[in-house]
RNA sequence: CGGGCCGUAGUGUAACGGUAGCACGAGUCCUUUGGGAGGAUUUAGUUCGAGUUCGAAUCUCGGCGGCCCGACCA
């Protein structure tokens, strides 16, 4: 993509109402861009970063069996007052149609939408386990957004819900979705400050899991034990934080985002809207269930949040919006004509490659491209063009290549 | 929801109760081009409503909106 097409813009300030980190960057470098509080339009390249992070779910979550779907984000009153949150769901977003007597919700969460579909396909015992998943826009009325893309009111999220007939069966899956998420965020480039925590697990099971990241930026309070890598959520401690795994009371208090949960549901929603199924025997039994949650807006958040320096954000490739950032320096025919070249040789190679076509000096070119953050810096200047060559530079490293365009194709394609 | 701070041009920031200014951006022209270039010129603004006052961006009240702390977050 060339910039000169590119319709939004790098700010050289961040808009004084944004104080997190995630949203002034993000602002600032054109990836996204607030409507109001907690609700964010993504551009052309924040847009390019979620799907990114949506490929790389997907995957996971295709390895786990799950089937993917869209389930509606407007829903009917009648079945959230079947599990009973009609009434208890604080930050559920409900309303009256305008024409008819009609009462809606906006969906935050989509139990009650999955296990009634899922009902209505008149299984038998035969078909589980099974699983599925959407990636989908999710309302929840928070009293306080903020933190930019942190605690928003309309977010992107991964929802997979798993069936399953026997608990020993739910118990496996459990284990194969947190194996998952643990490879879905170090792919995403937070692994290595991402810790498996455990947190209340309702009134059926002893725990649920969550995958925290710490940073200063996050709102929720773990335990971190560093010997096993596991932390405590500060909502089960009572008293002195004890790691569930090897005991220890050496605990390290952190501030932490939570980029994921999952949680056995067991019978509680299958139970509500009385789905059973009959066994080879003829015996009615009980549906269990799972619910694996992922705020990919949420993540992207995350993601800039720990992973930026003073001149902007350092993306992981595995999201970067794009492979390389190709600059050219001047305005020099040497030098536009070799760099139009390159970019034209790169896209044909299928390299995804955000071309620096401006007229603009070398000093706010290198200011965007790090602002940006793409993990590759590409430049043509009249200095690489008597050689032939291109300069490459890794986003956070100081030390330059210089390598001719069929090399940087070969690396990159 | 309780508390605090705050709403001036696309962005950032000034203006004692008395002419709304500056910078960046954007447009046009010229010169520039390895870390946010220079000159000329143009463009665009006081969140809304009421009140006080000869006069309100400025003071008062209310609405709307934003940020922060707390509470809340199956």
């Amino acid at each position: 993509m060339r910039e000169t097409k590119l319709f939004t813009r790098a700010r050289r300030e961040a808009p004084k109402d944004e104080a997190a980190v995630n949203a002034a960057l993000l602002i600032r470098a054109g990836f996204v861009e607030k409507l109001m509080a907690g609700v964010y339009s993504f551009l052309p390249l924040g847009l390019r970063v979620m799907e990114r992070i949506a490929r790389l779910i997907r995957s996971e979550m295709n390895a786990l069996g799950g089937q993917e779907i869209i389930m509606p984000a407007l829903q009917p009153k009648e079945n959230w007052l079947k599990t009973g949150r009609w009434e208890t769901y604080d930050a559920l977003f409900r309303f009256t149609s305008h024409y008819g007597k009609s009462d809606y919700a906006l969906g935050p969460t989509h139990e009650e939408v999955v296990v009634p579909l899922v009902q209505h396909q008149n299984l038998s015992y035969k078909d589980f386990p099974f699983a599925v998943y959407q990636i989908q826009n999710k309302f929840r009325d928070e009293l306080r957004a903020k933190s930019g893309l942190l605690r928003s009111r309309e977010f992107l999220m991964k929802d997979l819900y798993s069936f399953h007939l026997t608990e020993a069966d739910l118990d496996a899956y459990y284990e194969r979705v947190k194996e998952a998420y643990t490879r879905i965020f170090e792919k995403a480039g937070i692994g290595n400050n991402t810790y498996l925590t455990f947190a209340s697990g309702g009134t059926f099971s002893q725990y649920s899991h969550e995958f925290q990241t710490v940073t200063d930026a996050g709102e929720d309070i773990i335990f971190l034990c560093p010997k096993c890598s596991v932390a405590v959520n500060r909502e089960i401690v009572e008293g002195a934080a004890q790691c569930p795994v090897c005991g220890s009371k050496k605990l390290t208090e952190r501030k932490a985002i939570e980029v994921g949960n999952i949680f056995k549901l067991k019978a509680k929603y299958s139970s509500a809207f009385d789905f059973r199924v009959k066994d080879e025997t003829g015996k009615e039994q009980e549906v269990l269930m799972g619910c694996y949650g992922i705020g990919l807006s949420r993540l992207m958040g995350t993601i800039v949040e720990t992973r930026s320096d003073g001149k902007g954000i350092v993306w992981p490739e595995s999201v970067a919006p794009f492979q390389a950032h190709l600059l050219a320096l001047g305005e020099t025919r040497a030098v536009a004509s070799f760099a139009d070249k390159a970019y034209d040789e790169l896209c044909k190679a299928g390299v995804d490659v955000l071309y620096d076509d401006r007229t603009a000096s070398a000093g706010e070119k290198f200011a965007d491209a790090d602002l940006k953050g793409i993990p590759w810096r590409a430049v043509v200047s009249e200095k690489t063009v008597r050689e032939k060559k291109i300069e490459l530079k890794r986003r956070d490293e100081e030390k330059t290549m210089l390598m001719s365009v069929s090399e940087l194709k070969k690396r990159f394609a």
